[in-house]
DNA sequence: GACGATCTACCTACCAATAGGTAGACAGAG
DNA sequence: CTCTGTCTACCTATTGGTAGGTAGATCGTC
């Protein structure tokens, strides 16, 4: 049970969407107030600014990504798995269009333009992913499943790459596709 | 030598560094008259539109492009070299910060938000940028120097993906090395 | 259970600043 | 004289944000 209204949830979830679409400064008060079906100043009452509702927003957004980490985890002993299972995460949000880009891989990008409280939030997140994937690759390592090319380090900040230009290209190519197969080539290549 | 005044090219080139840092959303002709040292109406006199500023940046970008695959290609023979130049070319930029991010890589990101002319101009640099990489792992598998894990396109696109993914990372953990560390150890896979 | 007090979520009606863009004057160069 | 590049001055729409008000739910207190 969130502690949110659902109003303010309404809002969160276009924000997020529009912000998907195009960023920080793609979109505005009137555009949520619009698609919720409320007043600008409506949207005021539950987030005072624009940062105060990005913030809370990314905010949010890496809580749910650590319960996914979490998740992941219960979900295969085998951290190759766990890293195919991530992976398999976004390709389903980017087939379905459901979700097809990380928020935080978006605001990433305009990070210099960015309010320092919102970047300071998306760089946590980087921090967060980085340190999950190396221990998934420390692990593999550990335990003589995975054939590395470098350290853990080095090999999860390489899929991490992939997995955000991977989003890139299927949105640039407008082919959906292209993530599966570019992030599961690479992870093919991890066998040993 | 260029067609465009010198002013054009300051406001290209001021236009062209806001885009870096902040997308299409990201700045004003307000901003560019400041750095430029003109006044907001004679922008229009180059540029009647916003949209007319930024599709003639990208085509610029892209002629750039092309002309430096030409140069690549002719950097050196060994297709390997070639890929490792143009990752190299990247990791100067980054490191320099004198162009720490692919405009069209940027704006691409926000593809969904573009105006359709933009949109447009962008798509066809990762068409081009695609067809020039599939052909440098065409002509790597060959001649034997590659052991490609895929198709050359695969491969393009796993690469594409890592110097994208790589700018990205080096942005979001503000870490310039990281774009050389994660692009070399890739490349550094392919000798056969 | 009735009373006012407070709180929540929304509203209308504003605001100053900024957005992209236009019209027309003017100075200098060919 | 004309053409290029710049200017001042202006326009309309939109931006994020504020002021003040209101209907209705919830509260403690008697």
């Amino acid at each position: 049970m969130s502690t949110l209204s659902s109003t303010a949830d309404d809002i969160l979830a276009c924000a997020r969407s529009l912000i998907i679409a195009g960023g920080y400064n793609g979109f505005s008060y009137a555009d949520i107030a619009a698609v919720v079906g409320i007043r600008k100043a409506s949207i005021h009452h539950h987030f005072p600014s624009k940062v105060d509702l990005v913030r809370t927003l990314v905010q949010l957004y890496r809580e749910d990504a650590r319960a996914g980490f979490a998740e992941l985890a219960r979900s295969a002993a085998d951290p190759r798995e766990q890293l195919a299972n991530y992976a398999a995460y976004w390709e389903k949000c980017i087939i379905e269009a459901s979700d097809p880009f990380c928020v935080c891989a978006l605001l990433a990008s305009e990070l210099p333009a960015l309010p320092p409280p919102v970047a300071a939030e998306v760089r946590l997140h980087f921090e967060t992913l980085s340190a999950w994937l190396t221990s998934a690759f420390e692990r593999g390592s550990a335990s003589g499943l995975f054939r590395l090319a470098g350290t853990p380090q080095a090999e999860a900040e390489t899929f991490m790459a992939i997995v955000h230009g991977g989003m890139l290209s299927a949105r640039a190519q407008d082919d959906p596709r292209l993530f599966g197969d570019i992030t599961r080539s690479w992870l093919n290549r991890l066998a040993s």
